[in-house]
DNA sequence: AACATAGCCGTCACAACTTG
DNA sequence: CAAGTTGTGACGGCTATGTT
């Protein structure tokens, strides 16, 4: 990890994930998740459902604004944005909303902030079931186009897991490298691969991101309870390489434990605040995953004396 | 040994209920 | 009567437990 940097020194633009907890619990309240049954699809019809998408919508252009003020310009859209828009029946088209994304988007780049997704852990390229690579395709051109409708440059990436082991890692990784090649060009070039905390830690991935050119995401908590054997500083050179030869800001994960978690299931969880923060020597993007948002971003400014209003 | 079932993961909406 | 609480469903796969 090396010592700790001078405050001038810090090499990372933090960010958070999804929702901001202060103006979740503002009245009225600003978040990006609001969603909706099925049964209220039937009822209220699809257009109730996608004036959701437009609130949630407004409220990033929220997000971003208060982002500005307080010194953070790194975030991760929430990709319950838009309800349903990836499923099977009821899903739908985001041009509907296209002049507002372009709105939102052009204010992340007007205040140089970097736009991220995280599909959910639904997404399963390598699974060997039909119908749950499909929908994993739907999820991913979702984010794709939501990002693309954006005009979001190509820092803006969306992460993926490998996902399941379905018995066979090997066969799970060819299934999944050949769904990648089959994807439209749009969808390959946002996606990205992170190392999980259970089935595929990073030197199980760093092949298939190597062959196919797709960059990686370390996240140090995972990699801390799935470390596999290479060193670590063979470990992020060649995670590092995955982003230089894409000619794109490198981004990384970091969270810690809750406290007094002994398990491995336990350790899973994530805490409310982080305490340390890794450094690997390079500048890079640092996605703070942690249960108190935004707060745990603060706290990691104060530590370093880092100016936020 | 093979298969079936329940609970879990995370976060919200929404209805039904309880409390002040 | 407003505000707060509880339970369930949305979504698919993993893990543990139970059954044959």
């Amino acid at each position: 990890m090396g010592p700790a940097p001078l405050p001038s020194g810090f090499p990372y633009r933090l960010g958070y994930a999804c929702l901001n907890s202060q103006l979740r619990n503002a009245k009225p309240p600003v978040f990006c998740s609001r969603t909706a049954r099925i049964a209220t699809i039937a009822t209220k019809g699809l257009e109730y459902v996608k004036a959701l998408g437009r609130q949630n919508l407004a409220d990033l252009e929220q997000l971003i604004t208060w982002n500005e003020e307080h010194g953070i310009r790194f975030l991760r859209m929430s990709s319950d944005m838009f309800p349903f828009a990836s499923h099977d029946v009821y899903g739908y088209d985001l041009t509907y909303c296209t002049s507002e994304l372009q709105r939102v988007g052009a204010l992340a780049k007007e205040l140089d902030h970097r736009l991220t997704a995280h599909p959910g852990q639904t997404n399963n390229l390598g699974s060997p079931t039909r119908k749950v690579v499909e929908a994993t395709k739907r999820d991913l051109a979702y984010h794709a186009q939501m990002m693309d409708l954006m005009e979001l440059d190509h820092d803006s990436v969306m992460i993926i897991h490998m996902g399941g082991v379905y018995t066979n890692k090997a066969e799970t990784i060819a299934r999944f490298e050949a769904e990648f090649l089959s994807m439209p060009r749009n969808v390959r070039h946002r996606l990205v691969v992170e190392n999980d905390e259970v089935c595929y830690n990073t030197e199980e991935i760093l092949p298939t991101c190597e062959r196919l050119g797709i960059p990686l995401v370390f996240d140090w908590h995972h990699h801390a309870l799935n470390p596999g054997a290479l060193p670590l500083d063979e470990i992020l050179h060649r995670v590092k390489a995955t982003w230089t030869n894409r000619g794109i800001r490198q981004k990384m994960h970091y969270s810690e434990s809750r406290p007094g978690a002994a398990s491995v299931a336990e350790r899973r969880a994530h805490s409310d605040f982080v305490t340390n923060v890794p450094m690997c020597g390079d500048e890079v993007d640092l996605m703070i995953e942690a249960k108190a948002k935004e707060q745990a971003v603060f706290r990691i400014f104060d530590k370093y004396s880092i100016p936020y209003s």
